[in-house]
RNA sequence: CGCGGGGUAGAGCAGUUGGUAGCUCGUCGGGCUCAUAACCCGGAGGUCGCAGGUUCAAGUCCUGUCCCCGCAACCA
């Protein structure tokens, strides 16, 4: 019987159209999911959306339909972004999938029922017209920051998990299992930040808004949507509490869950612990990947450097996106993309390094011997060289992409296709067409390169599933299976007709472009939306003299020990002097400020900022994406003189 | 002194257990002509963030220090 492996990516939330920094982790699963096939296992490999949720619902009411109708447009354009890119996944679940939503409330009672879940209040700061409540640190100056009305202090009754009663479990699997979170760096983060400091227990419904799977027995409550969407890895397997499915029987645990890096902690505190609690095994591993940046930015749509999957694709094809994506990105750090780099390694790798072996190859086995080509034959040192090469190429291969090492796993194969150009140069077989006598070593020269050949195409499989199946084509290979890979092995044949796989791109036009197509209809549509007013509400001269706005001199200011953003000033506002925490220590050093004059909001609440009191805020400028100014007042000006 | 990661040629990155510093792009020169102005070879370009230390030997180990980036706590 075949061994099985699962895999799943996270399920994408459907607030908006994935980037192509979504993008990578399906193209990355698939790769390794294909990778298993080839080697022949059961695979299973699931992926899918993440629909519900307080955001989807407020997207939904800015757009003006219902939640569900926004979802199923973007659950669409997740789908279609995932098929144009080729992605194999076996199933492609929904969190509003029927079947997926029962087998969440069931569960959720169960863990109720066992007491794993209880009852109680939530506590916080509540905006009765808005229905919302707020963290302290949510708050703008005291009020909702919503609507800008004042909030009351509230309870609420929720569910919550009982986290702590699971935490030493789960240290010890971590500790006992050192390759159940990887990267290790990453784990070290989850241990340090959480499990060391201990968990507390989770609140997992909310009565704030309606879009979610509904508490059965209780339907003022919705789960919270970290238990919904996780669940989603045993509910494709038609996981039911009370009678396990067969194909839950036969797939879980998971082999590897593969998720970004900023979910990580989702996936190895809380996932492991409902499982536990569901008294189900563990997924094997859990691998945080790293983020795919936009140059060396976030792609986000303010600063209007977001790239999609679908424009790449419709540049430079299908396959050259995958390379990209697979071949640049590093393991561990981040790794980033630019249009001109997507154009050189297409170029270099794809298109002269790959794309001309092939064709010049093919060519010759045709000018030469009109395509017929005898199985591999290895007789000189070179030769020798090259069938080496060809195997530990296999070797590490496979055992990269048991690492998800893509990167270095496809390095390996363009060195094949190097060191394969290199023995053509070392054979010159248009030297040994030119005599008589050296035909036969001509033949076995070509029949050796077609070989090489082979193996690159079959190992290409997982990456390139197309640029593969061409390149068996074009060699006429009888044989594409791992198995097959032994050099010498595959069988005469007749070799295809030569056809470019990758056509060189001119960069210059390639740029212009995609400027002209891409670019500028881009920054069109995000002028379009930001023409949009402000959303503040204007105010009356009356709400506004609720503001005291004083001037204050800096006499001491200094960097707080504890964080990194806070300076604490104290000031002299003309009564007596007081204590101000402000958020600028990126922009100003306290020997900046120290004698300068400030405007302060005086009557603000008190606050206390890590561990320091904080009597007012000093005002200053949004100056710009990531910058801050401080509004310095005139030297002349008495100290506590008011503002208005 | 909250936890972790990183600072290596103009750019982007490798450097396993300490033993002559590599790869890709770019650049300069050479070769070849089967091929997609491609392919192959060679040169130039780095005091491996900074300062100490251990060692016959340190990018690699230790100590200190300066930047950058995540995570956590705060941007009143």
């Amino acid at each position: 019987m075949k061994e099985k492996f699962y895999l799943t990516t996270a399920i994408a939330y459907t607030s908006r159209k994935p980037h192509i920094g979504n993008t990578y982790e399906i193209v990355l699963s698939d790769a390794v999911a294909r990778m298993k096939r080839l080697l022949g296992y059961d695979v299973f490999f699931c992926t899918g959306t993440d629909e519900h949720g307080q955001k989807i619902e407020e997207y939904a009411n800015a757009a003006g339909v219902s939640p569900k109708e926004y979802v199923d447009k973007v659950s669409k354009e997740v789908r279609d972004i995932w098929d144009c890119m080729n992605t194999s996944y076996d199933h492609f679940i929904r969190t509003t999938d029927d079947y997926h939503e029962k087998v969440v409330q069931k569960i959720f009672k169960k863990l109720y029922e066992q007491g794993d879940i209880y009852k109680s209040e939530y506590s916080g700061k509540y905006c009765t017209p808005c229905e919302s409540f707020w963290t302290e640190s949510q708050l703008v100056d005291g009020c909702c920051p919503d609507c800008g009305r004042p909030v009351t202090e509230a309870k609420e009754e929720a569910y919550f998990f009982k986290m702590s009663k699971y935490q030493d479990r789960l240290m010890k699997h971590i500790e006992e299992n050192p390759d159940f979170i990887v990267p290790e760096s990453r784990k070290k983060e989850m241990i340090n930040n959480f499990l060391k400091p201990g968990l507390q227990d989770l609140c997992v419904s909310r009565t704030s808004f309606k879009w979610g799977i509904p508490v059965d027995f209780d339907d003022k409550h919705v789960v919270y949507v970290w238990l919904d969407a996780l669940t989603n890895y045993i509910t494709v397997l038609g996981y039911d509490p009370d009678h396990k499915s067969e194909k839950f029987e036969k797939y879980w645990p998971a082999d590897v869950h593969i998720i970004g890096k900023d979910i990580l902690r989702f996936h190895t505190i809380y996932w492991p612990i409902f499982l536990m609690a569901l008294g189900e095994e563990l997924p094997k591993q859990v691998f945080g990947h790293p983020w795919l940046l936009s140059g060396t930015d976030k792609m986000s749509k303010s600063k209007g450097n977001v790239i999609y999957a679908d424009d790449l694709v419709s540049l430079f094809g299908v396959d050259a996106v995958r390379y990209y994506l697979l071949a640049n990105m590093p393991y561990a750090q981040d790794g980033n993309i630019t249009y001109e780099n997507v154009i050189t390694r297409y170029n270099t790798d794809l298109a002269n390094t790959l794309g001309n072996l092939i064709n010049r190859t093919v060519t010759m086995a045709n000018k030469y011997f009109n395509g017929e080509i005898d199985a591999a034959s290895v007789g000189d040192p070179l030769d020798e060289d090259l069938a080496a090469l060809a195997k530990s190429t296999k070797e590490n291969v496979v055992s990269l992409m048991d690492e998800y090492k893509t990167s270095e796993a496809l390095s390996h194969i363009i060195a094949l296709c190097q060191r394969s150009n290199k023995y053509i140069d070392e054979t010159a077989p248009w030297a040994l067409a030119k005599e008589e006598s050296a035909l036969p070593r001509l033949k076995q020269v070509l029949s050796n390169l077609m070989e090489s050949i082979r193996f690159i195409g079959v190992l290409l499989t997982p990456f390139m599933p197309e640029t593969a199946a061409s390149i068996i084509e074009q060699i006429g290979s009888p044989d594409a299976s791992f198995a097959s890979l032994t050099f010498g092995q595959g069988a005469p044949r007749k070799v295809g007709e030569a056809k470019a796989l990758f056509a060189r791109l001119d960069e210059a036009k390639t740029l212009e472009r995609i400027e002209k197509e891409i670019i500028a209809p881009q920054i069109a549509a995000a002028q379009a939306e930001e023409e949009k007013p402000e959303g503040v509400a204007t105010i009356s001269i009356d709400d506004f003299s609720k503001t005291e706005l004083l001037v204050a001199e800096v006499k001491e200011c200094e960097k707080m020990k504890k964080a990194k953003k806070l300076l604490r000033l104290q000031l002299d506002d003309g009564r007596g002097g007081r204590q101000v925490v402000s958020g600028i220590a990126k922009w100003y050093a306290p020997e900046d400020l120290i004698g300068k004059k400030v405007l302060i909001v005086a009557n603000l609440k008190p606050a206390t900022l890590c561990g320091e009191v904080s009597e007012g805020m000093i005002l200053a400028a949004d100056a710009g994406e990531d910058d801050v100014k401080v509004i310095f007042a005139d030297p002349s000006i008495p100290n506590g003189s008011k503002v208005r």
